[in-house]
DNA sequence: CTTAAGTGATAGTATTACTATTATATTTGC
DNA sequence: GCAAATATAATAGTAATACTATCACTTAAG
């Protein structure tokens, strides 16, 4: 997984940015602490201001990366999901018995990131907590159509529709493999969202897992 | 229906607002009016000083009753589930099956709302869009610990809960009644969203409703 | 060694999300 | 019917936001 990913690259759509923030050390540098900024004061309380004072650059030089701090959050958001993908292709790609393979791919997209792979300057479990905050927001606004358009959000499609694959595999006359899907890793997130600040509503937690809940309701519903 | 709510009052956490706009006729324009102006241009775009100049009336004087247009989100937002809560209640109540009583009240919870029942100024159709497309934002801030203990989103938790003992009552040894009862609830809003926003990745359309979807897969699960 | 590209510094703008103050209109209590 | 309280309107002001524009400087590439 290490390995492999040193060779390979993350690709982001490309319109999302205007310069490539992984040509340059301060690309690098705007990526990794932004998402740590976010983390420490929340989306909506960041600016490109702050994050310049944090890695000592300036404002003007930040907005030659992203156009605003909303394409950045596209930016992070397309990122996750292309490293999600790249995770639940590795993961299940050598299994061939239907059921198993689905399993896993639910546990890939559905448990709680907790270990940096360390391949790069991105914090994996830090990104993970911000797409579960934060990352509704992307898709959230009055340009989401235009920006659908643009194919912002092509990787997190192509994952929902690879997960789609895996249900009609095992269930070919399934009439909602793609809901099931969609709700499988929108749901997954909000749970996780849940056991953080509304436990009361949820039972993903004290050792009952996410990925728990959603086997089995993925099982029975396809059975 | 209409009846009982012209006796009854939709009850919203007193906290939410400065002053009830229950209570005067500006009040009850400003709820009404921001309906639809947030539906019109978004809740990111959504400013006190235009609402002011929609309903004629000064920015200052909208400030009374509400501190900020978050505050204003989550009135609506309350007021919105507690009107579900309400038509849950009533249309379950009669039913005495556990599996029918279940059945509709996921009718209930998922469907889209179509019919403005028309006993106050809320326009609950747009009402329901705004629920769709920016609810969400009302607990994906940093202070949402803060404003969960001050009780904002209790009519929501207890709506929930409401769910989870009708699931309970059909399956009692089921482990994850809250997470089910959860995941119907923001399921079916996503579900909606995407209908409207990214129909490639829900078969909530033509003709499959969402609430068949979460109708199957919730019997299956419990079955 | 010239040129282009990348970065930094500074300034400026319209808008936002408020707060504060004062004035005026309306309602209520006696 | 009138004073007092309350509600609303008007105006001004503030710090911050989300940018854009310009210019200077530094570094890297041909």
């Amino acid at each position: 997984m290490k390995n492999l990913l040193s060779v390979l690259k993350i690709a982001v759509p490309d319109k999302i940015y205007l310069k490539d923030p992984e040509t340059s050390d301060l690309g690098k540098r705007i990526v990794e602490h932004s998402i740590l900024l976010i983390h420490e004061i929340g989306f909506d309380n960041f600016t490109f201001k702050k994050l310049g004072l944090k890695i000592g650059s300036n404002e003007s030089s930040i907005y030659r990366y992203f156009e605003s701090k909303h394409k950045l959050l596209l930016y992070l958001s397309s990122w996750y999901w292309a490293w999600l993908e790249y995770q639940l292709v590795i993961e299940t790609f050598s299994i061939s018995a239907p059921k198993a393979k689905l399993e896993k791919a639910i546990e890939v997209v559905t448990k709680t990131i907790a270990i940096d792979s360390d391949f790069s300057h991105i914090n994996e479990v830090i990104l993970y907590k911000i797409i579960v905050n934060e990352s509704s927001k992307s898709f959230l606004t009055k340009e989401v159509d235009t920006e659908n358009k643009e194919g912002y959000f092509e990787i997190y499609k192509r994952l929902i529709t690879r997960l789609e694959k895996m249900i009609l595999t095992l269930k070919p006359n399934y009439l909602f493999p793609l809901s099931l899907a969609s709700s499988i890793l929108e749901g997954g997130l909000h749970q996780n969202f849940l056991n953080e600040h509304f436990p009361s509503i949820t039972n993903c937690k004290d050792g009952k897992t996410t990925t728990s809940f959603f086997i089995h309701l993925v099982e029975n519903t396809l059975k």
